[in-house]
DNA sequence: GTCTATAATAGGATAGAC
DNA sequence: GTCTATCCTATTATAGAC
């Protein structure tokens, strides 16, 4: 009976990595297995509903992940300009200036979609719920701020694909520099250079 | 010996919807067997390189598609407005209000990727390209004109996955729409509302 | 140019020992 | 909790008739 190798905070991390690299379906049993150092047999103790398990669970370890390390320090007495500027920070770091993928995505985009539609669903709405509050913060309206949230998840999601398609990581760059720059302008003033 | 069913064309679009809805992975032969009303010897028959082969010709068959309706009318004496007012209007109609996925996005996230990355870097350039060079019309700089292509791509691919992952098609519409009034507008003037 | 039939393999999943 | 061994099905791909 040998002890676990990895912790399952670990598994979940390896994972969470293989599904953002290979996508849903692009992920087979045979690369978690490597990705984690566990056969298969060991995988379906961990996530006795297989794959899907393993998606759903890695979801929510990144929600865990998210909520302690980026949405959390987010309630601090930071200013609003501040709590933005961490936020990208965070994002650049995650996404590695473009050339890692978003889980959310990947998942988005599987053939088994609608078993995930719930809690993609619950990780969008909280990744812009948390942008919306920043901008009200800032003195933004409630529809300025929503819009705005709505505005920075689509072009980083878009800068992704862009990138991944043109193999040129300088949009993802440019495009966060530009919402550091423009997120929490004050409403109906100029905004573009 | 029995006569095509489909013209070549036809099948391509019918393996182009399949693809955009199932991805690359996702789309089995069997799934493109049955969307083309082709028995999988007949698909070997069209595209004798297998699912690679099939998306390379479809990824072939939506250039010509959109060099013949889109890029090439662009081409014609309308203003500026007009023509990117258009080009929007056939992105709206072709992702069915952000219903439908992107072909080019589809397979920049297949295992696959790396064998389709030419076409695919040239697909997401030829677009932008388009884009730059009505900006350029409209009497933008250079590098105004490249930064507003770029993030025209971003925000409708962008968009296209926000909606994906929250069933909210709101997103899509309004990105449009902001882009409409936004894209042509004087550098360094207002953007936003 | 389409079909039926089949091969060959990879995929997800399970049983049961230790 | 991890392993070896196995099962079953789906998947890609090919052969060859008409």
């Amino acid at each position: 009976m040998p002890a676990p190798i990895l912790s399952k905070d670990e598994v979940l991390d390896r994972l969470l990595n293989t599904f953002r690299d290979r996508g849903y379906e692009g992920a087979s049993l045979a690369e978690l297995s490597a990705a984690t150092g566990l056969v298969k047999s060991s995988l379906y103790h961990y996530f006795p509903g297989g794959k899907q398990d393993m998606a759903e669970q890695v979801m929510a370890h990144l929600d865990r992940q998210l909520a302690a390390n980026l949405y959390g320090p987010l309630r601090s007495a930071l200013s609003p300009a501040k709590k933005l500027g961490a936020m990208l920070d965070a994002i650049e770091a995650f996404y590695e200036g473009g050339r890692k993928a978003c889980l959310f995505e990947r998942l988005s985009a599987s053939v088994d979609r609608a078993h995930f539609r719930r809690p993609l669903r619950r990780a969008f709405m909280v990744w812009m719920d948390a942008i919306e509050a920043i901008c009200l913060e800032a003195g933004l309206s409630k529809a300025v701020a929503r819009v705005r949230a709505e505005d920075v998840v689509v072009r980083v999601e878009g800068a992704l694909i862009v990138c991944a398609g043109t193999g040129d990581y300088s949009v993802f760059a440019r495009t966060i520099k530009d919402l550091r720059a423009s997120v929490l302008a004050p409403s109906r003033a100029a905004h573009r250079a």
